[in-house]
DNA sequence: AGTAATATGACCAGAACT
DNA sequence: AGTTCTGGTCATATTACT
């Protein structure tokens, strides 16, 4: 893998956001769009371009890469370099959503036609959640939230937002309101009472990121916030996948990397696409019940769940292509905790403990390629 | 013992200045 | 062109609690 030639491509071109870096190597920043719309979304299509995607990148089979927009420097290119030089697909689902959710996307789809799962989401908080009109106050400018994440404010954060506000005159002062505000757009605290503000209930965060209500029930509330806060944006995926459907009449057989809660297949699932077998793999006991617990509900196909990508040899891949006839589509996103914003201990870039398994996402993706090349 | 709540900055990119 | 300021982020280590 380290023999891959390094390209040097900037995407997007212009020199915007140049630093010069002492130790004399490239400035290799990724350039992120603005707005972040990716190629297009519904409502924002810009001028499209048409792409053309190199050789080695077109399938079969298909594949949909998913990982935070914002990494250390350089993540994203050694990504798309892996990934057959394609260049990410940034979006923020704001656009799409009342929450703001800003990823890259790395795919061979086509681009074109591509069509949103109706009804469009709510895009504001009051269109997602209209009850919390009566107790949000005129000086909380916030009309959406921003990225959902794995963990939610304390208790105690709450509480001392409700004391400052209760001993505060009405409209509090500028000082308070700052504070207060900050606090509210740290935590994505929404207002559900007098001068009381709370977490979204994970029943919510269902909402907002498109799956079914209750998708994660049954399993603690810390554990729904964290597999939440991981997932998919169901609504931007499916948009991205939409194109599957005609292809695909018949049904797609899907290999399903870092599956999570099933954001993926619930996106195909909404789209109206058969899923006639789903290789799922997953680390988390908690969510491969919860993925069981959907498929055993709402498909007949075959669903198929593996523990660990590493577990994932040539041969054993190689047998589950022979068996499914192929993968039409491989989709994943690989773990971004050491890559995110807030993980304070170990940022350690795409080299770090777990989200080197991007790393496995290449390989098994590109052994099903040469594996199908010889069907 | 296992589970849930709580406390805990750093880094990066743009905007808004000088 | 450089500086300061501001906002925002698929989190982890520790403590408290069953």
């Amino acid at each position: 893998m380290e023999e891959r030639k390094k390209k040097r491509k900037r995407y997007g071109g212009g020199s915007h956001g140049n630093r010069s870096s002492l130790d004399g190597s490239d400035d290799e920043q990724m350039h992120l769009p603005n707005p972040m719309v990716g190629f297009n979304l519904p409502g924002y299509r810009r001028p499209s371009v048409m792409r053309m995607l190199p050789q080695q990148a077109i399938g079969p089979p298909f594949f949909y890469y998913e990982n935070v927009a914002r990494t250390p420097r350089g993540v994203w290119e050694t990504i798309s370099r892996f990934l057959y030089d394609i260049e990410p697909e940034f979006v923020d689902s704001m656009h799409l959503s009342a929450a703001a959710r800003k990823r890259g996307y790395i795919h061979n789809l086509p681009i074109e036609n591509r069509s949103p799962l109706l009804p469009l989401p709510p895009k504001t908080i009051f269109e997602a959640f209209p009850h919390y009109k009566k107790w949000w106050p005129s000086w909380d400018p916030r009309r959406q939230l921003n990225c959902l994440q794995t963990t939610v404010a304390s208790a105690k954060t709450t509480e001392r937002i409700q004391c400052l506000l209760a001993r505060s005159s009405n409209p509090p002062p500028p000082s308070v309101q700052k504070y207060v505000i900050d606090e509210c757009r740290k935590w994505n605290l929404v207002w559900v009472g007098k001068n009381k503000v709370a977490p979204l209930e994970p029943n919510e965060v269902e909402y907002l990121l498109g799956f079914p209500r209750d998708h994660t029930r049954g399993v603690g509330k810390t554990e729904r916030y964290k597999s939440l806060g991981n997932s998919f944006h169901v609504d931007t995926v499916a948009y991205h996948l939409s194109v599957l459907r005609d292809m695909f009449p018949n049904g797609v057989s899907v290999l399903s990397l870092f599956t999570g809660i099933g954001g993926g297949e619930v996106a195909l699932h909404r789209l109206g696409i058969h899923m006639r077998a789903v290789v799922s793999v997953e680390i988390g006991e908690a969510n491969r019940r919860i993925l069981r617990g959907w498929w055993d509900q709402t498909q007949t196909g075959t669903l198929i769940e593996v523990a660990d990508v590493k577990s994932l040899t040539p041969d054993i891949i190689a047998s589950y292509v022979g068996r499914f006839g192929g993968f039409d589509l491989v989709i994943g996103g690989s773990p971004c905790n050491n890559l995110a914003g807030s993980n304070r201990h170990h940022r350690d870039g795409l080299e770090g403990e777990q989200s080197s398994l991007f790393y496995h996402y290449f390989r098994i993706l590109d052994v099903v390629k040469s594996a199908m090349a010889r069907m």
